[in-house]
DNA sequence: GGCGGGCGTTGATCGGCATCAATGCGTTGC
DNA sequence: GCAACGCATTGATGCCGATCAACGCCCGCC
């Protein structure tokens, strides 16, 4: 399973839109845990993908409190966002032992002004993941574990619409839903025991779903 | 206060880069609540900026259970994914009475072809909008109520680091945070309390914040 | 083979947030 | 002025998800 490259199943590989000479060309950096990658205010001269491991977006400005505003897991963009911009606006920490690639921001800004459909497929990618984020927070809306598992699983079903196949472990889905995996193991087996979802493997078929 | 235009605290306004010409020319269209905008398959002529009101973005496929994917508030954008898109991919219904402006699609694509000034804004626009949506995930991963509040007013306070001024009511600061009102306000008493803030008026201070 | 670690699973308990309820207050509208 | 409404605020209660705990299982590893 591809398991340390996706742990979100609804987000894209954010990758493939890249040019293949910028890709190709991108040097890769280690950080041991607790290292630092970018600092608030530094010059914004890259940006960046990790590759392997977790690293944390930390705002330390305010009061005297820092504060973690994202932590990106592998396969995620870091800073896209300081390609329009001069300088980092958050401090950037390695949360494990993390491998990144750098992508020079130069170059990148670069090809994005001379190639529109360069330009227009990075704009899709980050609509997406726009329309994807948002599916996340209004799942986390639902306040019932139930109806909140009952509401990924409606939107995680493959081709016949009743078939989802577990990307991760059920750990991952747990986070990924933002409930502890206990919860979700015993809302699986009550939703089974109930006949609206039969589990064979790994799989997880809806078989009858109650409108909301 | 900009109460209807502005529920979202975090969010910047997301209008102000369209070009003008494309912004003058864009057509209002009245919705009553329940009525339908678009729906998922038709073909995408147009994105929408929601004017008043509330549209929800809704999934009917999977299967037969209907998945709200989204709720778009006044002055959010709709559907922009359907900028690099043929069809739309969900259906779009009023919540309640609503209003929406309507934007080309074919005026916009072009003139982000043609701009890549505008193209740049655009993808900044886009960028700082999912910085912003994965920080409030972040704070949705907090489950504590105290501690999901402080993160918010540590990152929300204004130019000398300890004031916040509340955009909107207190319900709306708690249906940003995924609480209910009542523990909001139970929250703040207990931090004013406490002195760790103190709420002079309608604005919030910082007095004194424990490092996470 | 045997050990250890991570996942899967279920049980028991607790705490905190949701929920229902009630009251006061400021504002709008007739 | 008064009624009506929505927000602010606090109280009482209950539920459900978090937490702590225990056990089996599979797999990799020495």
């Amino acid at each position: 399973m591809a398991h340390d490259t996706d742990h979100h199943g609804i987000k894209p590989p954010p990758l493939d839109w890249l040019p293949d000479a910028i890709r190709e060309h991108a040097p890769e950096r280690r950080l041991e845990a607790g290292e630092t990658l970018f600092r608030q205010g530094e010059h914004a001269a890259a940006i960046f993908g990790v590759a392997e491991g977790r690293l944390r977006l930390i705002r330390s400005a305010g009061s005297d409190r820092s504060v973690v505003l994202h932590t990106a897991q592998a396969g995620e963009f870091l800073a896209e966002a300081a390609l329009f911009a001069g300088a980092y606006q958050c401090d950037a920490v390695a949360a494990v032992d993390s491998r990144v690639r750098v992508y020079s921001k130069r170059d990148l800004v670069a090809a994005l002004r001379r190639d529109p459909d360069l330009a227009a497929r990075f704009m899709a990618v980050l609509s997406q993941q726009l329309h994807a984020l948002r599916t996340r927070l209004e799942e986390r809306n639902i306040r019932s574990a139930r109806e909140r598992l009952l509401h990924h699983l409606a939107l995680a079903t493959g081709a016949d619409g009743r078939t989802v196949r577990l990307t991760g472990t059920v750990m991952d889905l747990a986070a990924d839903l933002g409930l502890t995996h206990e919860v979700v193991y015993r809302t699986l087996a009550a939703l089974a025991k109930d006949g609206v979802i039969a589990r064979p493997a790994t799989d997880i078929i809806v078989l009858a779903a109650p409108a909301i």
